[in-house]
DNA sequence: TAGTTCAACTTGTATATACAACTTAGCATA
DNA sequence: TATGCTAAGTTGTATATACAAGTTGAACTA
């Protein structure tokens, strides 16, 4: 039982969420109970109930004693961790996930990031840019300038095997994030990468991370914006500046 | 059995959250395993259990499995968190701000609502929707539920002297904010008073405001994605569950 | 008709049990 | 010494069972 997927528990809530996104049980509609769940499903009612929990906790679900188990109308809470590996997230919707490497190199860094990176002119830094796909379909560009003093060994890496996200999160364990999401138009890469209609709009969430005091990667990704539905979380606890 | 505390896993909860409080296990450090629980609680497994699963999911606690389970370090917490308001942002562009209320009313809490609010079914909720103009152009519609119990004056206030989110602020300190951000299409309302092209998305903004223990408000921002650029800049204090 | 009771169904709490999966320390062996 | 194995302890998953507590609608009664 490695495979998480086949403990009784998930094949249950996959079965739910299954249900919900392809439109068997709408919003505020009651799912099966427990007991349906126990006779449909072939599980105890105590996994039956662990999954209906989890998915409640996740946001996906909401339940009344007495009454039943609704779908809820609009997460409040997403099921997401704060910083999401799009290879998990693809795998989690039972698809498939691939990606192609564009680009990995050491290279001069970029004068405006400089000043980030703690480095002098000419100095190097890693650049990488590689796209994520689902069952083939390119969903997310990813640009990536990772500081060699964090991750030296940044270019030897495969990352059919691990995302340059999870790999980093290893070397430099996260200590602080920081986002900027932006809507803007699409430059021809992007439009022919992702497939794009004319003026349709990319979603860029720019992401720089720290590790301690040290700045361990700046990275931009590039969603298509209006074909899939991008949700990010975060917590903030120090300052936001809003639009 | 109608006080919570009474629960068999709420005493287990009380216990462990008690003795990390007054000192007996530091972070990092083993707290009683299952069964260890089970002998001196006086509880089933499976109580114990939930007990330390719960905790586990709230961030106090961290399991590994076949060692045991650990005290999680102290989350960060800052006081100060600053969301600026729209109508200072205006005008620091040197535009002027106005808006235009929509609704204004009490209501039944939605149902799916009820738990996050801590409300009962039939009890009200105060809910607003308004539009903000940049020059007389709508910019941003907010959709708003506020809990009576934080802000009970909400619905006398004029917004057109304070927005909700300063007044809100004002009278209910935030200590925590949770954002969600997604891009989707657009609903006809959006799409009349945006003044959005066909198929036009809109960038969604959720926010979910605390103060301290208490949900104060639960807000949607909409944003034309395509028109406007819209940046938001998030600081994000990351919790490590593995060590 | 209006109100009450009750049966059937729902979720919520609690226990007892079994086995799987993982970690660690100590022991046995090469 | 170094290596590998085992036993004991831990969390993880799964089942079966029981009763408590809340909801609903239908049958019953005044």
């Amino acid at each position: 039982m490695t495979d998480p997927n086949t403990r009784r528990y998930m094949v249950v809530k996959n079965f739910i969420k299954q249900g919900i996104e392809d439109g068997s049980w709408a919003e505020h509609k009651r799912v099966p109970s427990e007991n349906e769940l126990v006779e449909t499903c072939g599980v105890s009612r105590m996994t039956a109930r662990r999954a209906l929990d989890e998915l409640t906790e996740e946001g996906i679900l909401y339940r009344a004693q007495g009454r039943g188990t609704f779908v809820a109308p609009k997460k409040l809470h997403s099921p997401m961790l704060e910083i999401r590996n799009i290879a998990d997230e693809v795998k989690q919707r039972g698809n498939e996930y691939s990606n192609e490497l564009i680009l990995l190199q050491k290279e001069h860094c970029p004068i405006h990031l400089l000043h980030y990176f703690d480095l002098e002119e000419g100095e190097d830094i890693f650049h990488s840019i590689m796209v994520h796909k689902e069952n083939n379909k390119p969903i997310q560009i990813e640009q990536r300038y990772v500081n060699p003093k964090a991750a030296p060994d940044y270019l030897k890496q495969n990352f059919n095997e691990m995302t340059p996200n999870v790999y980093l999160s290893e070397v430099a364990p996260l200590t602080q994030a920081e986002h900027q999401i932006e809507a803007k138009e699409a430059d021809p890469f992007m439009r022919v990468t992702l497939k794009l209609q004319e003026h349709e709009p990319v979603l860029s969430i720019d992401r720089t991370t720290w590790s301690k005091d040290l700045l361990v990667s700046y990275c931009q990704l590039f969603h298509p914006a209006s074909r899939f539905k991008l949700t990010g979380r975060f917590t903030t606890e120090h300052q936001l500046t809003e639009l």
